[in-house]
DNA sequence: TATGAATGAGCGTTCATTCAT
DNA sequence: AATGAATGAACGCTCATTCAT
């Protein structure tokens, strides 16, 4: 969870947070936590609902499937932005990708990050939600490239490449990297593509 | 799957492949493609038996547990080769690297590859294999570049990048292209990153 | 269900029809509908709730427990009349006993007959209603009979099993044909039994 | 169940009546007194396994989902005998139909019959079988009243109408008296039938 | 009267695993 | 090695009912 989730312990104002809300909230944030732990299939309901401290019956009433706590926190626990305007700097594509690389266009806590790839096998609106970042980052890269070097130096295949490549190793950095437990930079990857556009 | 796939390469007679041996291997066989398709916590060892057409009884004499059937399917349905030599084309990062991409050092049948990265979340395992590829992959890449671009042109640090890079691509190329549908062309950020070292 | 069916001879004004009152006649009107397509026990409250378009609390504020509405469905909505005079044509026993098929002494819209027979198995306060009914049918085919044929002419004993066989095959038509697709015409069956006394 | 109902206490081969034979009956067993008590419904599988004495998984190996108890009951514990020869007293159609009425074409105990009326309406097995039985009550008393009064005599039309009362008459004998604690006489009946024909 | 969140026992079902043969 | 009945804990889910507002 980050700044943009929903929390409760959230400061600002306090409305709206009792009543019912409150616990449908709990049981999403215990969800998030225990699937990004365990993962979707070997994650009880019921340990959902003790975690989130409301009774097992509750659960059902918000989410009447098991698999409509998942679809509420893909939908709304994460946000993949679309179209913002790049920060390109131009003349220097490594530094355009570098920001771009430190400004993901996902707004999403590390676990529903995780939960993200991890259940992105087996249904289809997660998948959905990561191919839709794959695509933002594609674009925002192609974009950020385009910006940097208005020249048309180097044919726009090149650039399209590049633009895959450095996407590629974003999501390569978000997911397998803890997998693997290889580390991958990301700036030196835009450094380096920034030369072969050179 | 067949007798095509795992260990072409493996010689020895294929004696014992009779008989009992035989309720092994379709076990496994039926694992393979059940886990690739649903996930292994989504499959219960029940259809296993039955799409293996042996009783259920038989399935734990082999696999005591669950677990153990996923962990031999990873240990003696993938492998991933390591230390083998690279071809490279001196002078020619580029083909060097698309060779690289063309022989992954990876045996293993489509769906033991899905069934790599599937559960390499939940089980250590499956989990350490994908690191030892990865790794084998950062390796070659590696060594490929150096024996491609004899010259130390390029420091050092340029070319683990490189490497690093062209690794994340294929590891993409074989696992997120499926999942968010956007396809990636290994021979072109192979000629890229050729030029960024150029 | 509408205001044709239960009572069309109660007399009265109409009020109370509006507001509040309005919600208990929705939900009598979904439960009747509901539990005889798919019977008391399948059906559930909630379901009830639902097409009546009444929450759920105000279910359980009119009727206390799940039974109540079905007792209040049979005590409502189900009469059978007792005691009515019946229309004898003398000396012709058929037709006699004919008027009296076209004319059950039970009001009660279609859905709330299906209702008595289903659920007359399970719960007393229906069963009673049905045992009622048919005591009523051989009562009245019992004085039919007396009225059409006035001259004791056949004993009393075969006059009676006249009546209730004419009181079973009553309620075959109503309850066992649908089940069976056998159909039964009520007017031969008067018919014959006219005969068998003349 | 009756004298044709597999019952491991019944006198004869106790063949392959060991092993897990057993705990199917026992669980059949268990069901039939239960549904015929409290409904299908209403009866929980947990009670099912209770009364049988097996734990509440075998139930489900044996019978997948909860309906195919109720299937296999009707399929293996009630059977509607079909074109047995009737015995017919010639020229006399009131103890023909009496010699029916005494025996009916319906192999079931108690309990079965109760359930075979009781759950027509829900499932379609069960109406299935309850409709044959009407056929059948109905061809049996067409063929012995044509039997016990060769002569065409009466048109076929009323004796057609005949068969259907009596056949009505008879399943209100097994069904509907116990509900409405009116009692009819197939014999007294019989007779009535009887002589509208003569 | 009206509302829907809250509650928890219980339901039908699944499933890994054991075991006697 | 082979078999399938047996076991019981746990699962996702339902549901009548209660309750605070």
């Amino acid at each position: 969870m980050d700044q943009t989730s929903p929390h409760p312990d959230e400061p600002g104002p306090p409305a709206k947070e009792f009543a019912g809300g409150d616990s449908r909230t709990r049981i999403l944030d215990a969800a998030e936590e225990l699937f990004a732990g365990g993962g979707y299939a070997a994650t009880p309901t019921s340990l959902i609902a003790k975690l989130a401290k409301v009774p097992k019956g509750l659960l059902f009433h918000y989410f009447p499937r098991k698999i409509d706590v998942l679809v509420a926190l893909v939908d709304e626990r994460t946000l993949v932005e679309e179209g913002r305007e790049v920060e390109a700097v131009p003349g220097d594509a490594a530094r355009t990708l570098s920001r771009l690389a430190r400004r993901l266009p996902l707004r999403a806590s590390p676990a529903m990050r995780r939960i993200l790839f991890r259940e992105a096998d087996t249904h289809g609106s997660v998948r959905e939600r990561l191919g839709r970042l794959n695509g933002e980052l594609i674009g925002r890269s192609r974009f950020a490239l385009e910006l940097a070097l208005p020249g048309a130096r180097g044919d726009r295949a090149r650039l399209e490449v590049a633009a895959a490549t450095f996407a590629a190793v974003l999501l390569y950095q978000e997911n397998l990297c803890q997998l693997t437990g290889h580390q991958i930079d990301a700036d030196a990857v835009a450094d380096l593509i920034a030369h072969s556009l050179a």
